[in-house]
DNA sequence: GTCTATAGTGGGATAGAC
DNA sequence: GTCTATCCCACTATAGAC
């Protein structure tokens, strides 16, 4: 689906995530970029064919990340539902721009290498049982990190809190 | 706090809002406003300050019109989270663009008129319990309107049956 | 693979005349 | 309250030389 990135285009993905993650979305320009890298603006374009084609790659590293994270956090846990929250949760306060650049628009699922969404959501399938239970936990903890990153809650409110309670909502009832 | 709009200005803000809803946020820019009023974009600034207090004015009508529609919702429901819930999904995919507008930043509470926050989140906390439920709540509800308002879930996947196991999640415990 | 030069687009905002 | 004229900013992207 995506043509491997030469290794040159490789270094430059690499340092659009460090604009990214050092100084926002608005820093990830072509300019900015070059810049970095002691290069002129223009010069990327022979190693990469647009700008979209930029942020797709960068979004695919992200959601690798993501994944390994999740991982990880399903091996250690005695309840799964909760490490996983806080693991993505984790994820997107370090990655705040990333993040966002990940989740907010539609997926180019076509250019993105096979398997990287279903690596990454696989994880909390088997924690929370049903797809559909899985969508709505999905929908919870990704609702709850764009309302923290976004300052959306009340200054007095209590975000861990509210996490125990989303999450103790959808454990299963016995 | 906001000092009161003249008439002039609020015919300026309901015509952004207009062209929110035709045409996006990337249509409400001053040039494209002053266009659909038939002045020349520079006019604007006799009747607003600057931009911002634009996007403020067009953030409180919204405000208003979810309060409404939530209150309206919570008076006629057997099931309260349920009917809110289908109020919420309704309004934000009624308005996507607004929608995102008022949700994507941190509120500039100082510059809103005094409860609106408050009016449109007081149905909520009525039908879930806690504050910390009904953030969590809240959340949830978020997560699946800009997931969905992002196509970000998969084409296969059944939106409706992931907001009731979300809603049921929520249900009291008895 | 890098450069210079530059095209083309769009945005927010101000000064000052009428 | 509206206008014209204008400034200044920033961005993506291309052509063509080296």
């Amino acid at each position: 689906m995506a043509e491997p990135l030469t290794a040159r285009a490789r270094e430059i993905v690499v340092a659009a995530r460090e604009l990214l993650d050092e100084h926002g979305v608005e820093a990830m320009t072509m300019r900015r970029l070059a810049e970095r890298l002691g290069i002129r603006a223009p010069s990327l374009y022979k190693h990469l064919p647009d700008k979209a084609a930029l942020e797709i790659a960068v979004i695919a590293t992200g959601l690798e990340d993501l994944a390994v994270a999740l991982e990880e956090a399903r091996h250690a846990a005695a309840e799964p539902a909760a490490a996983l929250a806080a693991a993505y949760r984790a994820f997107a306060l370090a990655h705040p721009d990333l993040y966002l650049l990940m989740t907010n628009r539609p997926l180019p699922r076509e250019r993105l290498p096979a398997g990287v969404e279903d690596r990454a959501a696989a994880p909390v399938l088997r924690a929370v049982g049903s797809p559909a239970r899985a969508r709505a936990f999905w929908a919870f903890a990704h609702g709850m990190v764009v309302l923290e990153l976004a300052g959306r809650f009340p200054p007095d409110a209590d975000v861990d809190t509210a996490w125990r309670a989303g999450i103790d909502a959808f454990r299963s009832r016995d």
